[in-house]
DNA sequence: ACAACTCATAACCATCTGGTTATGGTTTGT
DNA sequence: ACAAACCATAACCAGATGGTTATGAGTTGT
């Protein structure tokens, strides 16, 4: 059966570059508040917060608010309904691609 | 090292539900004409046209003229760079989620 | 030859999006 | 107590986006 769970919000979310690497930080450093995203962010405070504020709607980190900081961290299981959706239809590809090591070689680190 | 190729348009062209539609159709049923998939999209054979330019944008479909046809197919070789993106980012995921188990759990069927 | 079909493009419109500056609430340091 | 720091929200703006109808180019069938 095709993927139960809508993935647009996370395709969404993950389609914009300033955001993507948002989420990137937070995967590779952890735990960070919003001035130190802000940093190398690009853009600014109120911009990054408004980047925060699209990845929780769609589940993508979660925050945690601690005196005037809030910090947040990234939720990878929120990515479970574009891989749901991903798998589903790569069943139809596989036998174009060679089954999913191609897939899995490149899922592979 | 990190993802080297830009997700961005993959990302983008997925994240709209009606563009999606038309690829699952086209992965699910092959190669079709643009009359053929304007039939189930709920919007007009221009709107279809539109998406499906998007879509040969992010190199997701091809197309191919026969008279006064145009009939797409689904590239899903294009998904690679979207792919190398979590593939990557998973490496980083997995101390904290299991390693690939699930992750392969949801990719194969 | 001509009517009908297929499709892409143009022109247009409303809404969404991603950015900015301004501001105000809360918390911290002095 | 008060200034400074951190963050979210408001207000605003330009450009992108996703839809429409109208149209025209090319192809097919009669």
């Amino acid at each position: 059966m095709p993927p139960n769970i809508e993935p647009t919000a996370v395709f969404k979310s993950l389609s914009d570059p300033t955001r993507r690497a948002l989420f990137e930080r937070l995967c590779l450093e952890g735990e960070l508040t919003v001035h130190a995203l802000t940093g190398r962010a690009g853009v600014s405070q109120p911009a990054v917060s408004k980047h925060l504020s699209s990845l929780r709607g769609a589940g993508l980190v979660r925050d945690r608010r601690e005196g005037r900081e809030t910090y947040y961290c990234a939720q990878p299981r929120a990515l479970a309904p574009m891989l749901d959706w991903i798998g589903f239809y790569s069943a139809f590809w596989d036998h174009r691609m060679g089954r999913l090591e191609s897939l899995l070689a490149r899922m592979d680190v």
